[in-house]
DNA sequence: TAATTACCCTATCTTTTATATAGGTTTTAT
DNA sequence: ATAAAACCTATATAAAAGATAGGGTAATTA
């Protein structure tokens, strides 16, 4: 299951996305429309900003922007950044790629084979659907 | 990701479906192949007995054994039984459906309707290749 | 009858991860 | 100069996962 803060980092994307009229959004109209600690917030705009995927301005008048085309922003991005592999088992993961600690031939693990298969059909939507799918529907 | 405890029962399942030419198969023997707290291990082989995938026999000579052919286990049972939900969202979840806390309009959410997908997609995998399949490798 | 082994509790402890908060720094518009 | 706002790092708290300990009970075989 998706963390709150990946489910944070789409809400926040979902509300800069409606928002793009606008020049800036403050951190603080995002965390009120949702909810979320502030301070919090913060951190997974950062995040989402070093990742290249939103611009910011500081000082007065300033605030978070989308700096991509909605179109350009896979939501795998977006999961791998907030919450880390989207694999079910390291040692099939494409970004983060570990040994399972406890398998002593990778090659002959039935389980690898299939969790691969998982991974290819999960990414098959992820890397297709991007942040302008989720918009539309709202 | 899957949790240990997952891995766990896969490992387990996948010894037992090794020694089917025995009778019986003790937490021991498999604790001890795959270097899992017994204890761990026995609240484990538990749930999968009580899922009426495994069957015991108490006393001298007993142990667990697979109840049900290889090829009646699928992958998404164990996993469900073990880690919960597969899908990435409560909303999405088949088996154990819960709105999001934050979300205003399930039926508006455009990460609901991918998600949905991401599940399906999934689920094509994981509920059609069996224990036999991770047998068949190894 | 004795030994074995699963069953079934409960409790605790450690480690890790997730979530949240705090406090100060830097930049910028007015 | 001031106020606004992002930036950055660190820490605290809470929750979950993983592991351990120990008790006993019930069933079974030899």
């Amino acid at each position: 299951m998706l963390s709150k803060k990946t489910k944070y980092a789409f809400h926040a994307l979902t509300y800069l996305g409606k928002h793009r009229d606008q020049k800036t959004v403050l951190i603080h109209d995002i965390s009120e429309e949702y909810g979320i600690s502030h301070k919090f917030l913060e951190n997974i705009l950062l995040e989402l900003r070093k990742a290249g995927i939103l611009g910011s301005k500081k000082g007065k008048g300033g605030g978070y922007y989308l700096i991509k085309d909605p179109k350009d922003v896979p939501l795998s991005k977006v999961i791998r950044l907030l919450e880390g592999p989207i694999a079910l088992l390291p040692c099939v993961s494409l970004n983060y790629y570990e040994p399972c600690s406890e398998c002593k031939n990778e090659s002959k693990c039935g389980l690898n084979k299939v969790m691969i298969q998982v991974r290819d059909e999960m990414l098959k939507v992820l890397e297709n659907k991007t942040l302008s799918d989720i918009l539309d529907k709202e």
